[in-house]
RNA sequence: GCGGACGUGGCGGAAUCGGUAGACGCAGGGGACUUAAAAUCCCUUGGGCAUUGCCCGUGUGGGUUCGAGUCCCACCGUCCGCACCA
């Protein structure tokens, strides 16, 4: 392809003007589709994705950081001949929409798509190279309808249920959420407090999962070693003994779980919950105890009232037989700290293995056994959590703990009271949401057939437009014709399912629909086969439990349903860091009448203070003076003079805060569109990249930015003295570059940007420092290369410049092997493990001779001081060190 | 309480295998250019002593080793996840 007039650039202008090239070059990428990713290409494939953002209506710094990596990753792996797959979407469901709804009176629908256009714009204005074409919102119907036939499959397959169950009910968001989204107590979203609801539900069974999704965990080795972890509890996998004590003459029991069996000889009660059935129904005609039960109740779930809160048990006079010696009699507890929601709400205590146990039993005068002994002698004053052998245990003495555990096991069932068991810490996932803005639940309530599916050929159930938020709850329900169908069993007036899906479940699938966009189903199989799993997946570490477990989930639900051939979606992940910034506090306090005025509605004129809506000259008082709280100040408003900083402006002290995560609160935010107006998009990039490590946070300094910018001058003005013509040959510079490209590459290929930026900046300098050369002008080409994936717009300018066509389309720069290898090497010459000297020698020398050279040198003799040499240690062509 | 990650100059960090600690960037200091400023370029910058040079130094204390930021043990600190999970 010639360089055309659109393309065509001269190094005529001293500064590269981001200004001008950004946009140019985003348009010319966008009209000849640079960066489309074609299903039939013979290429190998690699399918490069970031978390799709929520349509919030800005992006942030973090989402410019995420796709920034996103970006290097997916040009760089073009320029090394992969097809990419580099598509963007929009998690457009959600309740800010219906917030904003609420609040300003604008509809959801409205909202989410201005903001996505406005979001869009901003993202275009970075340059990234994605596949535009492939774009979804899970808010529209040609989404959310194949979701809804997916969900219609997975029923289908009975891996969704319906039942009524005890709920987590957020009261602000006044909906249901699941146990992953519940913290502390408290609504991930709203932070309120969460109550306890019976409601019907729908329900998918990620619980049958369970198993695989913790196997598939070893699979993932693309993945951190954190996330893996935190899953894996998560899931909370334990094996045990299921088995029932029984009544003292009775028929009845009382059904326990442990993962101790091997410890039964040392139990000394059982324990139960206090919404056990047991508890329940003897609360009813003994007053004592539902008292008991109420207070139990009261008890507060936060970690430190936990950490604080007594054992307290009622004894409920009953007693059940020991199941391997049925004439010894346990007494039976309602006891605070048995949970009903796992295992069978009821254990038997263990006193001497058990801490919690080891306290009840303390405080209620229970005995205590030890059954498990680490050296034949009864353990200490607290109970005894470690291994051992069996005592005091009858046919179980002298056993290892895990042969008493089988063995009692197998005994239970032989004898027939009880079996080895798996339990569960996941529950199954809780998917109704009491909320408009969603997926509508495909199902239809019809008084003579009860709960019937929606007929596929009927999806999508489109969500209504016409919906008022004049009043709180879910609209749908007061929709005047919405929710009236007649049943598509036997044709009577029946109403619509007017909860919706859980957004997490929207994104639980999305990247199976960015392979692929048939209108009449969810995806093309085949085209799943050829671009999944994603190669590399890169998002916030927030997610390492709620999104990650359930696209893994659905990954191997539709799997299981033969409608994919993919088990993990993703095959490497990487969670990044946060981007944090200083606080500022000003010193002073601006007032007008005794009124405070906030920092930003203050101009000076003159370092005189005046409110910005009328003028009016403010009085200012020191803080410390009048004992309040020092304002946030934002940091357009900070003005740094040396090492002290100011109110722009002004002579009125800042004090510079902690660094910390960007809040608006705080006011520390920095705009993404105001800091690429002013530096530019490859500054900004650039920022994004380098020193800190990507796992880590990364501090935005103003100082930083500036740096960088300053950087893209240096680079534009080294590539304006690219000489195609210039000879000579520097074959230390030659060295240099494929050295560097070499480790670039590899360092891009681990993400590791900040190695590789500071690579990029060494052969910057090495070759601005060099002498005109035709090694210098292809120095200068292959920085240009480098520094393609990470500054595009700055790339592109340069290269229309000195060579034809795209750099979107040009090739990572070849490395000669031969060059990657130094033929002198330093090595660093010790005595007695002290550097003392270092000596350049032809690579590849002889230790022999290595040890006569590093004897010879002068310092080293200085260094021995005529002592004896006992041993020299060489380590080719790196170090001598000399033993004396 | 359990599990995990981390701790290196004024700051962000580098050191991939146990082998020259501090690459690279930021900030600081000095200088050149300029009437001046910006921009740019050059030098310098872990601490201490000092004449060549020497000593100390990767949270603390031990250990292994010819040699430890790196491995082992104990402790201190910071951050994250889970948590009366039987």
């Amino acid at each position: 392809m010639a360089a055309d007039a659109a393309t065509r650039v001269s190094f005529m202008s001293e500064r590269f003007e981001p200004s001008s090239a950004d946009g140019k070059w985003q348009l010319i990428w966008d009209e000849r589709q640079c960066f489309r990713a074609d299903d039939a290409s013979d290429k190998p494939r690699s399918y490069v994705l970031e978390m799709f953002p929520y349509p919030s209506g800005r992006i942030h710094i973090g989402h410019v950081r995420n796709y920034t990596m996103g970006d290097v990753l997916a040009r760089y792996k073009r320029m090394r001949g992969f097809e990419v797959l580099h598509p963007m979407g929009w998690d457009a469901f959600g309740m800010p929409a219906e917030n904003a709804a609420m609040e300003k009176g604008v509809h959801p629908g409205g909202w989410t798509r201005d903001n996505i256009a406005a979001m869009k714009k901003q993202l275009k204005r970075l340059g990234f190279a994605l596949d535009w074409s492939r774009e979804l919102a899970t808010c529209e119907p040609d989404y959310y309808g194949h979701e809804q036939a997916l969900f219609l499959d997975l029923y289908e397959a009975g891996l969704v249920y319906r039942k009524e169950s005890a709920v987590n009910w957020d009261p602000v968001d006044m909906t249901v959420l699941a146990n992953e989204q519940v913290i502390d107590g408290r609504g991930w979203r709203s932070g309120a407090l969460v109550e306890k609801r019976k409601l019907s539900q729908w329900f998918l069974k990620i619980t049958d999962f369970a198993d695989e999704l913790l196997e598939g965990l070893t699979t993932l080795e693309g993945w951190p070693e954190k996330v893996r972890l935190m899953q894996e509890n998560w899931i909370g996998k334990s094996q045990g003994l299921r088995c029932t004590f029984r009544f003292v003459d009775s028929a009845d029991g009382i059904e326990v779980f442990t993962t101790r069996p091997d410890t039964m000889f040392g139990a000394s009660f059982v324990a139960i919950a206090a919404d056990h059935p047991v508890a329940q129904q003897m609360a009813e005609t003994v007053p004592e105890l539902a008292a008991f039960i109420a207070e139990c109740k009261q008890g507060g779930t936060t970690a430190a009232e936990l950490e604080t809160a007594e054992k307290q048990g009622f004894n409920t006079g009953l007693s059940v037989e020991h199941p391997l010696k049925p004439a010894w009699h346990l007494p039976v507890y309602v006891a605070n700290f048995v949970l009903m929601e796992y295992g069978t709400g009821a254990v038997f205590g263990c006193p001497a293995h058990d801490q919690r146990d080891w306290d009840f039993a303390k405080k209620y005068q229970l005995p205590i056994v030890y059954v498990v002994s680490p050296d034949g002698e009864p353990a200490g004053d607290e109970a005894h959590l470690g291994g051992g052998n069996l005592i005091n245990s009858g046919f179980l003495d002298g056993m290892s703990v895990p042969e008493a555990k089988a063995t009692v096991i197998a005994r239970a069932k032989h004898d027939g009271w009880g079996q080895g068991e798996t339990q569960y810490r996941l529950r199954d996932w809780g998917v109704s949401r009491q909320r408009y803005w969603g997926t509508p639940i495909p199902f239809i309530h019809c008084d003579a057939c009860g709960v019937v599916p929606v007929p596929k050929e009927q999806l999508p159930v489109v969500l209504p437009e016409d919906v008022d938020f004049q009043t709180p709850g879910n609209p749908l329900l007061r929709h005047p014709t919405w929710k009236h169908v007649d049943c598509p069993k036997c044709g009577k007036p029946a109403t619509r399912e007017t909860d919706t899906l859980d957004t997490f479940v929207d994104s639980s699938w999305y990247f199976l629909r960015f392979a692929s966009q048939p209108g009449d189903k969810p995806f093309d199989p085949v085209a799943i086969a050829k671009w999944l799993p994603v190669e590399q997946y890169i998002g916030g570490i927030e997610h390492a439990i709620l999104h990650l477990l359930y696209a893994r989930f659905w990954t191997r639900a539709l799997q299981r349903i033969g409608l994919i051939d993919v088990k993990e979606p993703f095959a490497s992940l990487f969670t990044q860091g946060m981007v944090t910034h200083e606080t500022s506090t000003s010193t002073v306090q601006f007032s007008l009448g005794g009124i405070i005025v906030a920092p930003e509605l203050v101009e000076f004129t003159n370092g005189i203070a005046h409110f910005v809506g009328n003028g009016s000259v403010l009085d200012v008082e020191p803080v410390a003076q009048s004992g309040a709280v020092a304002p946030y100040v934002p940091p357009y408003m900070v003005e740094k003079r040396g090492n002290l900083a100011f109110l722009r402006g002004s002579d009125y002290p800042v004090d510079i805060g902690r660094v910390i995560k960007m809040s608006k609160s705080k006011k520390n935010v920095v705009d993404p569109d105001d800091i690429i107006e002013q530096y530019g998009a490859d500054a900004v990039r650039w920022f994004m990249l380098s020193d800190s490590p990507p796992e880590r946070d990364l501090p935005w300094s103003e100082a930083g930015i500036e740096g960088c910018a300053r950087f893209v001058q240096r680079l534009w003005r080294l590539f304006g003295q690219y000489d195609a013509t210039a000879t000579g040959e520097d074959k230390a510079l030659d060295r240099k570059r494929d050295q560097i490209v070499h480790a670039a590459a590899q360092d891009i290929e681990a993400l590791g940007f900040n190695k590789a930026v500071a690579r990029i900046y060494e052969l910057t300098s090495a070759t601005e420092k060099s002498a005109p050369s035709a090694s210098r002008s292809a120095a200068i080409k292959a920085l240009l290369l480098l520094v393609a994936p990470m500054m595009p717009h700055l790339a592109e300018e340069a290269y229309a410049a000195m060579d034809e066509g795209l750099i979107a389309d040009a090739a990572w720069p070849p490395v000669d092997p031969a060059l990657l290898i130094d033929d002198e090497v330093t090595v660093a010459i010790q005595v007695l493990g002290k550097l003392r000297d270092t000596i350049t020698v032809a690579k590849g020398l002889p230790n022999a001779e290595l040890e006569v050279l590093a004897l010879a040198s002068e310092k080293v003799q200085r260094a021995l001081d005529g002592k004896a040499v006992k041993k020299v240690i060489v380590v080719p062509d790196r170090l001598v060190n000399i033993v004396a």
